[in-house]
DNA sequence: AGCCAGGCTCTCG
DNA sequence: CGAGAGCATGGC
């Protein structure tokens, strides 16, 4: 039985909302075709699919093959939250962008737009290290050949879906074969370095949702290939930190030179100072700069 | 053809 | 420390 979502304040924009994971191509572990979201996840020892749906008053959740185990439920209950960013307290920005002219047009020119957060911290941490320092689009591509390559494969009428690779998996894998789906040579570590300090128990990402900014970064960055960038990523788009603000990001840059300085350049350190004026906000008010930027205001 | 992509590491002064 | 080179490959 297909099971409705509870929109916070009924503030969703749903095409708008998802517009991230077809714009710049395939994301074959988050799999949006224009209307029904698709994301394979594994529950206990089976894996499902969950599909997400506008529908008359929110959105429907279903879950295939079809089970009433509850925890499955649960668990597709918190993925879609985090797919749906309702954590995000939009009502409250929409109010605090009334004193900044730029943030107030983009909330209403977008409003019921959410980020969308990462549901795992390893899928969030392989997919920044995919992204480092080259065009999204081609980093798209290869991250989708990486899941199609290493994620558990689930049939669901007729059509293929792919859960994201898990540590295990990518642990045992080689330089040799990930250069072949087109990772550098040091991505390729980078990526594998990952997986195995998460499945050799040396990092335990599930603990670091409970832990402070800085005690975050201090451990992510003892691994190599993951520095302030990718760090400021998964505070932002994978826990969900209000304040945070990924100053390094070209994307982020360009977006606030543009609609802050009249596309003068400024350093990181002046953007860092200048996002405090967000607070809370700030990682609310990145997402709706980056897609001004993108879509045009 | 050449420059640039939602960076990170390493080296050197 | 802070700047700068090297990395590697697709897209325009």
């Amino acid at each position: 039985m297909p099971k409705q979502i509870a929109i916070p304040d009924s503030l969703l924009n749903f095409p708008l909302t998802f517009r991230r994971y077809q714009a710049y191509g395939e994301d074959a572990a988050n799999y949006f075709d224009g209307a029904v979201f698709h994301k394979a996840f594994k529950n206990g020892d089976r894996h499902f699919l969950l599909s997400l749906q506008e529908s008359n008053d929110g959105v429907t959740l279903n879950l295939e093959p079809a089970t009433r185990s509850h925890t499955a439920w649960q668990q597709a209950e918190h993925i879609a939250r985090k797919i749906l960013g309702l954590d995000f307290p939009l009502e409250k920005f929409y109010q605090f962008a009334k004193s900044d002219p730029v943030l107030r047009e983009l909330s209403q020119k977008f409003y019921g737009l959410r980020p969308t957060l990462k549901t795992t911290p390893f899928e969030s941490l392989v997919t920044s290290i995919t992204a480092q320092q080259i065009n999204l689009q081609f980093a798209f591509t290869v991250r989708s050949r990486l899941v199609r390559r290493y994620g558990e494969k689930l049939r669901i009428d007729g059509q293929t879906y792919y859960a994201f690779p898990t540590p295990g998996k990518l642990a045992r894998v080689k330089v040799s074969s990930l250069r072949q789906l087109q990772f550098t040579e040091k991505k390729s570590e980078y990526t594998i370095g990952l997986a195995k300090a998460v499945s050799d128990g040396k990092l335990d990402l599930e603990k670091l949702s409970q832990q402070s900014d800085d005690e975050i970064a201090e451990q992510l960055m003892a691994l190599r290939g993951i520095g302030r960038w990718t760090v400021d990523w998964f505070l932002a788009r994978c826990l969900g930190r209000g304040h945070a603000f990924p100053a390094g990001d070209l994307g982020v840059r360009k977006a606030v030179q543009h609609f802050y300085f009249n596309g003068r350049e400024k350093s990181e350190e002046e953007l860092r100072k200048f996002a405090q004026r967000w607070g809370e906000f700030a990682n609310l008010a990145t997402h709706y700069l980056l897609t001004g930027l993108a879509l045009g205001t």
